[in-house]
DNA sequence: TCTTGATTTGACCATCTGGTCAAAGTGAGG
DNA sequence: CCTCACTTTGACCAGATGGTCAAATCAAGA
């Protein structure tokens, strides 16, 4: 139940996890057959389910593995830090998320767009106090002068927003912007973005 | 086949346009079904497919009848005004939208999820041509010294991302805030955060 | 009131979907 | 090569789903 054995369990349900991140992230959960991850995951339908009792199984178990590192670049935040390149810094390893893992950021996107049914209780518990930890850290910064005043949750609300865009509408702006890739000319927005923003005005 | 005739045609098809909202922004196209939307409409399940052929004439005349005025505040970009003012109005005036239509935001956002298939071809010609023509107008005003040196596309993709967020994921920012309306404080901060990205630097 | 076109619905159908099950196949250690 | 646990699958099922259709109901003008 808590480790897979054999090295064909690994890889089956390692396969099986990849096809539902690729199905449900498109079509989300109601709109995914089981058909359609068995055959991306290149097995039988019955044989999938020999590896995950049901089709929520592998969609909960997909949300819970992807929440375990999805906070990550958050806590990483270190109030220790210069707080410019620490916000920056963060604002950088969102961005690479949402390009190194695109599906990831589509499966969150749809789970929460459909009102997060099946994380509610962890946005509203750890998210939250996560984020309420990362806000007194950020005034902190502030009242310290090392950074211009601003609302910390509006700004994670908008460094989330704006790193995760490039991911989950990532077929917007490749055709807004014609097919190049678009995340080094971001990169560079963004930093400039969110250094004017929090670049304390000269006394 | 054009224009509907009777008043009760038209009382209908705007339950069903409003209840197909409400469903295929949460669930998607695929994971809604038609029974849910008839049981919103208050209509038997053949009633419904009495004034729409099908479920995706449901969709397709609901994206069609969005993309209308999705635009607008974009196309009310006035390259004659002032340029922050300008710009900071388009800001306003996308956000004040995700807070009244919420749905329609979450609607496009599905749809763009899933790879825009309805839409691609809208999104890569008459999207492209507009954000095209915007992002000329705010080269200009950078070129004049109005506003800071920025690269227009992605000040647009910020300024999307940043207001969309509001609507889309909505579920977990009142989940970190804690049910608060979070509406006024985000304007306040997206108009600082702009404002502070596009003022130039004092000489 | 009668007629006629618009509206509504109960019953129905083919297909899809999540899930089950018994049986067959497979492979690694003895 | 035998065994036994692990793996795979074809056949199947019940319920959901998109859609059809003929018949019933309704509404408004003649």
């Amino acid at each position: 139940m808590s480790k897979p054995k054999t090295r064909i369990q690994q890889r089956n349900r390692a396969a099986i996890m990849s096809a539902g991140l690729e199905i449900f992230s498109q079509y989300g959960l109601r709109g995914s057959t089981l058909d359609r991850i068995a055959e991306t995951a290149g097995l039988s339908k019955p044989n999938l389910l020999y590896y995950f009792p049901s089709k929520d199984a592998i969609y909960t178990a997909l949300l819970e593995k992807l929440l375990e590192t999805w906070l990550d670049p958050l806590v990483k935040m270190d109030a220790e830090g210069d707080p410019i390149r620490e916000i920056l810094g963060y604002v950088r390893r969102k961005l690479t998320m949402s390009r190194d893992f695109p599906r990831e950021s589509r499966l969150f996107a749809n789970e929460i767009l459909q009102g997060a049914p099946h994380i509610e209780e962890h946005l509203s518990v750890d998210l939250r106090a996560l984020v309420a930890e990362k806000a007194v850290v950020i005034k902190k910064w502030e009242a310290a002068g090392k950074i211009a005043p601003v609302d910390p949750y509006h700004l994670i609300f908008s460094i989330w927003s704006t790193t995760q865009h490039y991911a989950d509408f990532d077929v917007q702006v490749r055709a807004v912007l014609g097919g190049d890739d678009p995340f080094d000319d971001a990169m560079n927005y963004l930093d400039t973005l969110f250094r004017r923003m929090l670049t304390p005005p000269k006394p």
